[in-house]
DNA sequence: CGCAAGATTATT
DNA sequence: ATAATCTTGCGA
């Protein structure tokens, strides 16, 4: 499994080398389909855009540390910090193909099937024998988009998918 | 303290 | 396109 400094490079730099490589949260293995990368600062669409907060402050934590939050009321969506400390920044993650369930597309719906909820919040994907990512394969063909579900104004196209 | 918006999803 | 559903963060 990969190392903490892995997580250290900007999130849209990590986000592509992930595609297709494989995750492992406690009984649960997929292969990585689609991510999103957030930023800080200079991203109107991130939680940690401005200030610190009570949620986002693990964003501006070390990298590698799981943050989870809960959305609309009713799921749970998956992310893991990225930069190094006091830059915020994580990963997104969108869809999965996952040995037991088969292709879970939504981030709402990977939480749901995969049991991830608070819990979660402020675990390592690194030296942790139950959760962390696998690169065991070749970097994988990628397109790229704008992300979705964000109303901020914003271009960039940090949604990377794995070509079909 | 009130209130609008939200990194979603299933349904029309 | 819209409802479901409730937490968060902002302004007063």
């Amino acid at each position: 499994m990969i190392h903490q400094s892995f997580f250290s490079a900007p999130s849209e730099h990590i986000a592509p080398l992930l595609l297709g490589q494989l995750i492992t949260m406690n009984q649960y293995t997929g292969r990585i389909l689609d991510i999103e990368a957030y930023g800080g600062d200079d991203d109107p669409a991130s939680h940690a855009f401005k200030r610190k907060t009570p949620r986002n402050e693990i964003m501006f934590g070390p990298p590698g540390y799981i943050y989870i939050y809960m959305i609309y009321g009713m799921y749970y969506c998956f992310n893991i910090v990225t930069h190094p400390i006091d830059i915020p920044g994580s990963l997104f993650i969108r869809a999965i193909d996952c040995s037991k369930h088969g292709i879970i597309n939504g981030p709402g719906k990977l939480c749901r099937a995969w049991g991830i909820d608070l819990r979660y919040h402020g675990q390592k994907m690194f030296d942790n024998p139950l959760c962390g990512i696998t690169i065991d394969r070749q970097p994988v063909a990628y397109t790229t988009s704008k992300r979705i579900g964000i109303t901020k104004d914003d271009h960039r196209q940090w949604r990377f998918k794995i070509a079909i």
